[in-house]
DNA sequence: TCTGGGGTCCTAGGACCC
DNA sequence: TCTGGGGTCCTAGGACCC
């Protein structure tokens, strides 16, 4: 069963080239051609690294510590990850996009896909290569593009664009879907374990079973995937077949659930500091609760010591609470974080992390107005908290976050995470814009 | 001394109801 | 008193993504 190429869909995956690196450089252009790589918070691990990083062998996920002396010895520049500008680059990265095709699903902060079946009559090439000099102009951030019949296909066809200098940046596995020979040979250069879907587990599950590539993956019974990697991996096979599975999303899906939660800078053994820390980011969760119009009706508290200390003994602990009436009211949430951390805290333990999560959300207004609490005046309360709480929300995104805090979040927040190699807020902070010279 | 954070989806199994 | 089957809802755990 062929279809031919021309009824096909046109998927458009088009990702930002190494995205943190690459929006450091924008604001420093010194660093183009230079070894540059982007910290996870915490300064913990490195998960940006730019091409020249790549090259001096610094993997993906490694420990800063482990490779700081090379990183010191080679001139590569490290950064803190410094989220605020990213999520602002990524914005306006989106809206360029956006003018390239009426059908567009953002599918990450570096990442969008984009179907461009109207624009068959043109030379899709061609059309990619014009988004990608837009997109380099107005923002200063190099992008890929790769198309294919499927979400999956797409994916590929970025990889091997990306592999193949001669491609620009641009790969379209579409061109040879009327010659199968010619797709089985690209399918035979892409690991199984780098098809989208296919993770760790799935990828060593798989080479037990003799399945090394994507082609190998392609070419399994249906029952069988269905089997050993559940309706999700079928999908990812029908896929690899030309078979679109997963259409495009252009609203994003309702969020679920809300969390925060971050590493300590060093191991906090107190209460008094573990309690600042889930006042913190409870504070955060729910700031963000708010600016979405949400309500919670569950709030979680997860507690961890560190589990690379082998030597050091383990508790990892995490537990939900139920709320009477959904809310989004700061105070009343820090009140759960309180009552499930009082339960789940020990003495004794060097905790490494804990976090926040909200979840059974729903939107503000959707639900209905209790009778109960018209009756009792809670109602009236309630217009008071909401009018309290869009006060600091109002005050914070004015002056800046924690210019009105809850006290419950400590002052002095010794406990808070490293940043040691932050630049500036260039795009989303004039103050700090001042830095640019 | 030093190892990230924030999400989603699927499945199996148990509780509960009729 | 005992017996059966089917449906729904919830939760925990495991997989994945960037």
């Amino acid at each position: 069963m062929t279809v031919a190429a021309s009824s096909l869909p046109v998927y458009a995956l088009v990702d930002c080239n190494n995205f943190y690196c690459s929006c450091e450089r924008v604001f420093r252009p010194d660093l183009v051609n230079r070894p540059v790589v982007v910290l996870s918070n915490n300064d913990g691990c490195v998960i940006a690294r730019s091409n020249e990083a790549k090259t001096l062998g610094i993997p993906m996920g490694a420990p800063y510590y482990k490779h700081k002396q090379m990183m010191e010895r080679t001139g590569t520049t490290v950064f803190s990850s410094n989220y605020a500008l990213y999520g602002d680059m990524s914005s306006r990265v989106m809206q360029v996009l956006g003018s390239f095709s009426p059908d567009m699903e953002v599918y990450s902060i570096d990442e969008a896909f984009l179907r461009l079946d109207g624009f068959r009559s043109r030379d899709l090439a061609r059309y990619a290569q014009d988004l990608r000099g837009q997109v380099a102009q107005w923002t200063g951030i190099p992008v890929s593009v790769g198309m294919g019949p499927t979400r999956t296909l797409a994916k590929i066809a970025g990889r091997v664009g990306k592999k193949i200098p001669a491609c620009e940046g641009v790969f379209d596995i579409s061109r040879y879907w009327d010659t199968p020979a010619a797709v089985d040979r690209i399918l035979d250069t892409v690991a199984a374990g780098d098809v989208w879907g296919v993770g760790r587990r799935y990828a060593d599950m798989l080479a037990g079973h003799r399945v090394h590539t994507a082609r190998q993956l392609r070419d399994m019974p249906d029952y069988w995937v269905r089997k050993h990697m559940t309706v999700t991996g079928l999908h990812t096979v029908l896929e690899l077949r030309g078979i679109s599975c997963m259409d495009l999303d252009a609203a994003p899906a309702p969020r679920r659930s809300i969390v925060s939660s971050r590493s300590f800078g060093r191991p906090v053994e107190t209460y008094a500091e573990a309690h600042e820390a889930v006042a913190d980011y409870m504070t955060r969760a729910a700031e963000k609760l708010r600016r979405e119009s949400l309500v919670a009706h569950t709030v979680g508290v997860v507690v961890r010591t560190n589990s690379f200390k082998k030597e050091e003994a383990q508790y990892s602990s995490f537990q939900t609470r139920n709320l009477a009436r959904p809310t989004d009211y700061t105070p009343f949430l820090l009140q759960e974080g309180k009552a499930l951390l009082d339960a789940l805290f020990k003495e004794g333990y060097r905790y490494k992390k804990v976090g926040v999560m909200l979840s059974g959300l729903e939107p503000k207004y959707g639900g209905q107005y209790n009778l109960l609490d018209c009756m009792t005046g809670e109602t009236d309360r309630d217009k008071a908290r909401d009018t309290l709480m869009r006060a600091t929300d109002a005050i914070n995104a004015r002056f800046g976050r924690g210019t009105v805090e809850f006290a419950a979040g400590g002052v002095k927040k010794e406990w808070q995470m490293r940043q040691e190699f932050r630049s500036p807020h260039y795009t989303t902070d004039w103050k700090e814009l001042a830095v640019v010279r």
